[in-house]
DNA sequence: GGTGATACATAGGTAACATAGGTATCGCCC
DNA sequence: GGGCGATACCTATGTTACCTATGTATCACC
């Protein structure tokens, strides 16, 4: 256990979750399928992973999540970002870009 | 301990050493020096972090290392690529290409 | 009644990084 | 001679974050 498949880049599963909801609230099975298809199939977030991730994001106050029913009348837990998550989204969202710039950088450069 | 600052992209390490090593052997300082500078100054690898995973790598066989002498005339240990690690260095670039790809275009994505 | 999808959850394992220390040599400047 | 910063190596400890496995329950469908 613990090191397989290396599905998701540690450390994005926050920022992924947060776009997720950025245009509204979604329940935790939605937002690991909304990720799954807005990434062509590339990201796969399991469940064992998503749903401690959100408790730990409303326990920061990044997130508030109220029940609710789906549109097939089924019980699920609906996620919404805080003004404070907002605000790390674009943190994160920077923070990415500019990481992920700098590592694709030096990976493309001609010399060592 | 184990979280702030966050200068390196979670798993990207092993194929920034592997680079820096594609064009001939650096030592483990000098290995620290070019990422950052490569970089920009964006990256940095603390000798903490440096050190153990250069010993890690020698030990799964992707480096081998051999004591030797500087420029100015400094002990040093060099590491090189074992074929092994070449073929990783390809693998992890392309993997780190698709994955990194994949998270930016969610995060450019417009609806959610 | 079985299967697969939906929807939530927890438990245990491990790797990876951050921090903080520690040793030693060398050049430079005062 | 003393101090300082850069070079060059190293280990120990803490914590996060992810991976896997497993469990519950509902619902549609055949």
């Amino acid at each position: 256990m613990g090191k397989p498949h290396d599905s998701l880049i540690p450390g994005t599963l926050n920022v992924l979750i947060l776009k997720a909801l950025s245009q509204g609230a979604l329940h935790g099975y939605a937002i690991s399928k909304w990720i799954q298809q807005a990434s062509e199939d590339v990201l796969r977030v399991e469940e064992g992973v998503l749903y401690p991730a959100l408790h730990k994001l409303e326990k920061e106050r990044w997130l508030r999540a109220e029940w609710g029913v789906n549109d097939t009348g089924r019980r699920a837990k609906f996620y919404s970002p805080t003004p404070l998550g907002k605000r790390k989204l674009q943190a994160e969202v920077a923070r990415w870009k500019r990481s992920s710039q700098a590592v694709s950088t030096v990976l493309d450069a001609e010399e060592a």
